[in-house]
DNA sequence: TTGCAATTGACACGCTGTCTCGATATGTTC
DNA sequence: GAACATATCGAGACAGCGTGTCAATTGCAA
């Protein structure tokens, strides 16, 4: 489950009939340098010579089309990831931080399963876990 | 899966060591009243005689004590819920809102299988779906 | 090269939540 | 039931994150 290139976003966009400007470039650059995941502000302040406005304009437009996902932290805040183009979950780490991305097939059956006990229709849905990763565990202890 | 009663929680509360002052029980009214889910901005102008920092203060003792849950939207927004006593998620509609509870044992595997895969230790986690519920489906077609 | 719609940047605004700090009220003790 | 210690409160300024507006700019198709 690799990164998206930004190569393969800029084909993406623009098959979507999206203008490649060179803010987007940019911003694109900067996130994959950012990594693993980020919050918007790091993405404003990294581009100082991209207006705020475009940033987060920029960040939805990408969650649209899958390229970026949101993380939603356990007090709610919300990070940015660019994101492997499988639907996937993410697991999270409450003391560094780290972030690993996981799908769960199994998953479905528990849809399907709300599905019928609930009678609505599921069409989308989020799942975060916290937890710590090993690393984290081992220096705790 | 029916909601705490007030009295339940002023109860709780105490227990604790926490004071019943009539802010508090104000404010449980008021959410008991909202029902179903609500902003944290209706708690606040429900409430003009409590100050807008006592609202989220108390929001916040609730949910660690598990009286009130945070609900995350489609798009990020947050929404509290005075919840029922056991773990659970919930299923949203993305048409009229309408929140349903609940719960999935299978859950748990997923959750098994995600810490054998990765090595992170799951602590917490959350689980949103987001779909249309049986009304909106009906009046839709 | 030109024309025009998509996109941008600057900046003010809005929403949601937090911090501070002096004033107040609660539960306990005597 | 009065006094005390302190948890809690209210007001209002502030902070973080994201959006709306609109004139200026730019990508790109013709």
């Amino acid at each position: 489950m690799s990164q998206v290139s930004p190569d393969a976003i800029e084909r993406l966009l623009s098959r979507r009939g999206y203008r490649l400007t060179s803010p987007r470039r940019h911003l694109l650059e900067v996130m994959a340098a950012l990594g693993d995941h980020f919050v918007a502000e790091s993405v404003v302040t990294a581009t100082p010579e991209v207006g705020r406005a475009t940033v987060f304009r920029t960040l939805r437009l990408l969650q649209i089309y899958g390229v970026v996902c949101q993380v939603v932290l356990d007090d709610g805040t919300l990070l940015y990831r660019l994101a492997p183009e499988e639907h996937h979950h993410h697991v999270l780490c409450v003391d560094c931080g780290a972030a690993e991305d996981f799908s769960s097939p199994a998953l479905e059956s528990v849809l399907r399963e709300v599905e019928e006990s609930t009678g609505f229709t599921v069409e989308a849905h989020r799942l975060e876990l916290y937890g710590r990763c090993p690393a984290c565990r081992a220096s705790s202890n």
